[in-house]
RNA sequence: GCGCCCGUAGCUCAGUUGGAUAGAGUACCUGGCUACGAACCAGGCGGUCGGGCGUUCGAAUCGCUCCGGGCGCGCCA
């Protein structure tokens, strides 16, 4: 019937939700596959945080988006591969480097001036404790040598004083080379592997996987980044201007054009950034996705103008932008130095508490983590919200055992129509909402929306198991019900295996 | 100053791209365990969707403008 402008309602035949159980019970999760990216190869690189130091709450975020956001379009279609993109080679490195070394020469009985912008605190000097183990004192030099007729450090705040404690650290990194020679790179890997460790130990906690490492050392070293600025001049985008190349990248989009290598000759960070994605694209893939935190947003238009010139393909780079993360009503019971890293966080939280909350709030909103929320392990909890109902539908098929209830799925799908209670045909919907919000969440790159609909589903299914029990010893009416709670269950372990929480059988 | 993101209940946030009476959790109040797990359920309280002007059958959603918060605006990475 008309119901005002714009509506015509519809009522179905009364039973008729309960279709989708049935369909359920025959295709498992895969009833959920909705073809959205028909196919298509996409790459999506996330995390990719430097192994110059442990990672902090916000890489988490991205982590847990990117690897969940990864799995719906799995699920959806796609052909999904997740790179991280290891920043070895570029001055980070190289402070790393000379951060570690200059500890290890501390630790050799040397005094030392720890440069204010080197890598400061305590996981420098475990590094350095690990080489010294390791190496002796084979890469030992005086103190002197190493300090003399370098530009002198600065301890005061403010542009100018940055400028100076760069140029200082920089000198400090050439002295560096020429001492250590081939050893520096001994040191530099001994930091560098050390690091990232300790990086993959901690995605590995939070269930998050790679198909890729991908390290910028070996695209450097392939003369990429050559054959990058020579196809860029081969389609007459760059230019000489100020004794540095630039890349024309204003006239597609950007606020101005780029320096791609400078006047002394060292290379910005831009340019094997470009290299990178354009070997991505060379590798074949339809869609490249960026999990970026929100404070590079200003560096998408480039990367997108230096794509759309290489390739025409500017449109088919994303880049997912992540909002800060802040930490709320937290004391924490231990930090690595003063700033909280994720490995604290998930060892307070666990994994499952960690992801769920980063992936309840929508990409693009300021996060803020209540970690006193996050650890307890009490009804406040909203993870064991959808856990809860995963294990309660696991018990009652044990009780079911148990008590000698038979569980005959076939006469509950035959029968289903009979189920009864309103509150089981809302399950029933819901359940039957499944596929094309997922397909939602793909298509606006928005794995959130996978959380909330678990919790919808959760609370239908609480609701209904309120009210109406399972286990009765009528067989019909408890078939009927048993098979719906299956139903359930499916959605809800697949759900959360996307999510990359764990859906316990009991807690 | 320019650009991007955000502003929704006391607090933390959803709102599927313009649809019907704006929803959860939490906090507070009330009720429900001699039924399969009370980490649950039922009910109540709580809103000028930051303000204003527009677009139209219809706006939290789109446009303009103002206010407030975050981030960015290097030959740094």
């Amino acid at each position: 019937d008309i119901a005002g402008p714009g509506f015509i309602n519809f009522t179905l035949v009364a039973g008729h939700q309960f279709s989708i159980v049935k369909t359920i019970h025959e295709k498992k999760a895969a009833f959920a596959r909705p073809n959205v990216g028909n196919g298509a190869k996409v790459l999506i690189e996330f995390v990719s945080a430097n192994p110059t130091g442990p990672m902090h709450v916000g890489h988490g975020r991205g982590a847990a988006y990117g690897s969940a956001l990864a799995n719906v379009m799995a699920a959806t279609g796609y052909q999904v591969e997740r790179e991280y993109y290891i920043n070895d080679a570029g001055r980070q490195a190289d402070v790393l480097a000379v951060s570690l070394w200059l500890r290890y020469l501390e630790l050799l009985g040397e005094k030392v001036a720890i440069p204010s912008r080197a890598y400061p605190s305590n996981y420098v000097i475990d590094n350095a404790k690990l080489l010294l183990e390791k190496h002796g004192d084979k890469f030992k030099r005086p103190y002197a040598d190493v300090i003399r007729d370098i530009p002198a450090d600065s301890n005061e705040d403010g542009d100018a004083a940055k400028i100076v404690k760069e140029k200082h650290l920089d000198a400090l990194i050439e002295r560096t080379k020429q001492l250590l020679g081939a050893d520096y790179r001994t040191v530099q890997d001994c930091g560098l592997n050390e690091q990232l460790g300790a990086i993959k130990a901690t995605l590995e906690k939070l269930n998050v996987k790679f198909d890729r490492w991908y390290s910028e050392r070996t695209l450097v070293d392939s003369g990429a980044v050559e054959s990058t600025l020579k196809r860029l001049r081969e389609k007459d985008a760059v230019y000489e201007k100020d004794g540095a190349i630039w890349l024309k990248t204003e006239a597609h989009g950007d606020e101005k054009d780029r320096v791609l290598i400078k006047k002394d000759g060292a290379l910005t960070y831009f340019t094997p950034d470009i290299a990178y994605h354009l070997d991505k694209l060379d590798r074949g893939y339809d869609l490249l996705i960026d999990v970026w935190g929100a404070d590079h947003h200003g560096y998408i238009a480039r990367m997108r103008a230096a794509i759309e010139q290489l390739s025409g393909k500017g449109k088919q780079f994303h880049v997912a932008l992540i909002q800060f993360v802040t930490l709320s009503s937290g004391r924490m019971g231990k930090r690595s130095g003063n700033f909280v890293t994720l490995n604290d966080l998930i060892d307070e939280a666990g994994a499952d508490a960690t992801r769920f909350f980063y992936l309840t709030r929508s990409p693009e909103q300021h996060l803020e983590f209540d970690i006193e929320l996050a650890r307890s392990q009490s009804k406040d909890n909203p993870v064991y919200y959808i856990q809860y109902a995963h294990a309660r539908i696991c018990s009652v098929f044990r009780n079911a055992v148990e008590k000698g209830l038979s569980y005959d799925a076939a006469l509950g799908l035959n029968e289903i129509g009979k189920l009864d209670h309103p509150k089981a045909g809302d399950v029933a919907v819901r359940l039957s909402q499944y596929p094309e919000m997922l397909a939602a969440a793909s298509r606006n790159e928005a794995p959130h929306m996978l959380t909330h609909y678990l919790n919808d589903l959760a609370t239908d299914f609480h609701s209904w198991y309120n009210d109406d029990k399972v286990l009765v010893d009528d067989a019909i009416a408890r078939n009927t019900r048993m098979v719906l709670c299956e139903a359930t269950r499916i959605v809800l372990a697949d759900g959360l295996a996307m999510l990359g929480v764990s859906a316990p059988e009991q807690m």
